[in-house]
DNA sequence: TCTGGGGTCCTAGGACCC
DNA sequence: TCTGGGGTCCTAGGACCC
């Protein structure tokens, strides 16, 4: 048996956990650029908000009800997400670490008692980091998924275990098919249309329809909602196949220089990324795109790749080519929102096919450079070191985080006091 | 004024290879 | 009248996930 475990409105409960004059009340996070609501404590969601509403929209009535706002802080939520897959590692021998706050577990096999065993997960991860979770237990994926999804619904203790063919038909028929995992909106819409209504109603159809229909993925995920699995957990992550950053504008540009030095500035932070997972880049993509919520400005939407002459993770060759392809996209008299890098075709460094004129000593150079960029920015903070193309006029671009809250566990200086 | 970021998988078509 | 078979690589689009 599979459970899946899922911390409760993952962003907020963070918040709430260091502040805990905000419990029991409205706490919403907002998405990057303080763009959307995108997670909210159970307070703050009865007040009716729509998850990936616009800020704009929604504020008024949020504080109107005095609740707290919050700017995504990610080092504290990767941080929080370590603290709870390490404690769930201590309850079962496979662990799938699936999302920033989901994980799948094999139940162990000591655990006769099931339901007993999801209260004790539970419990633990409250006491060892403060977090509420949920706990799905089945079969298979896609059912423990659905069994998380009824946790939640029946609002009691947050633990839903579907270990018979009676507790599988009773979940799937009180489960509407746009809730099943990997069937979006578009899809749920032409089920709908053809008078599937439930998760039951989707495991009724024929099997060549769904894989006529909806490919071999479509599938898969009927034969694990029948109770037979079609993936076992990844207990190690598989390798990256694409790294990138894409970051919205906190305004939209029209200046040339000031978009690439936002471009320069993001191929710095990939590449750091990439010589993290100690990989390089074959490939690279750049892409450019206008506000597409400002249907009255002039849209323009593009992307370009580009094959790497050797597989790299030098940052300045990766700038390099990413400016050249920048220039066979850009257009001027547009005003853009966002630009972006996305390196694929990774390889691990002793893979590479050398090249002729471009010589190993010549790389190794490079790699002891980066290796002490990357030692000076993390110590001195990001980007403490960087090429001269990224420039220094950040303010004019940087995103938006007007409620940020302290990185309470990663930075010493951004401790929690406690006055007495 | 203000609408996220980082990924995955699948399919199809065109260009090109021998 | 009738025009091959087996591939790879690249691009693009669609759909999904958290």
């Amino acid at each position: 048996m599979l459970a899946l475990v899922d911390v409760n409105s993952f962003y907020a409960s963070c918040e709430q956990v260091f502040r805990p004059d905000l419990r029991g009340k409205p706490v919403v996070v907002l998405s990057n650029n303080d763009g959307c609501v995108i997670a909210a404590s159970p307070e703050a969601k009865a007040l009716g908000l729509p998850m990936w509403r616009p800020a704009f929209e929604s504020l008024p009535l949020l504080k109107q009800h005095g609740a707290a706002v919050f700017s995504s802080n990610y080092p504290l939520y990767g941080d929080m997400s370590r603290r709870v897959m390490e404690t769930l590692a201590t309850l079962t021998p496979a662990l799938e670490v699936y999302s920033i706050d989901e994980a799948f577990l094999h139940m162990p096999d000591t655990a006769s008692d099931l339901y007993a065993y999801g209260r004790h997960i539970r419990e633990r991860v409250r006491q060892w980091t403060g977090l509420p979770v949920g706990v799905g237990v089945a079969p298979t994926k896609a059912l423990a998924k659905a069994a998380n999804r009824a946790a939640k619904r029946g609002g009691g203790d947050q633990i839903c275990v579907i270990a018979d063919e009676r507790a599988r038909i009773d979940c799937l028929r009180n489960m509407d098919v746009a809730d099943i995992w990997g069937i979006g909106k578009r899809i749920a819409a032409r089920l709908r249309h053809r008078g599937v209504h439930t998760a039951w109603d989707f495991t009724q159809l024929s099997d060549d329809w769904v894989r006529r229909e909806l490919t071999v993925t479509g599938l898969r995920l009927k034969r694990e909602l029948e109770g037979a699995p079609q993936a076992k957990l990844e207990i190690d992550p598989p390798a990256k196949k694409m790294i990138g950053t894409a970051k919205s504008f906190g305004t939209n540009l029209s200046d040339k220089t000031l978009i690439r030095e936002a471009l320069a500035w993001y191929v710095a932070e990939t590449g750091e990324k990439l010589r993290r997972q100690n990989r390089l880049a074959g490939y690279l993509t750049v892409f450019l795109e206008t506000n597409r919520f400002r249907p009255d400005d002039p849209q323009y939407v593009n992307q370009t790749g580009l094959r790497l002459p050797v597989p790299t993770s030098d940052t300045p060759e990766l700038s390099r080519h990413a400016l050249l392809a920048f220039e066979r996209i850009f257009r001027p008299g547009y005003r853009y929102k966002k630009v972006g890098i996305w390196l694929s075709d990774l390889t691990v460094p002793r893979a590479v096919q050398q090249n002729l004129f471009d010589p190993p000593a010549h790389r190794d150079r490079s790699g002891t450079l980066m290796r002490v960029v990357d030692r000076v920015n993390r110590r001195y903070g990001k980007a403490t070191l960087r090429t001269a193309s990224a420039g220094f006029r950040r303010e004019q671009w940087k995103l938006r985080q007007e409620h940020l809250s302290p990185r309470y566990t990663t930075r010493i200086d951004e401790l929690l006091e406690v006055r007495s």
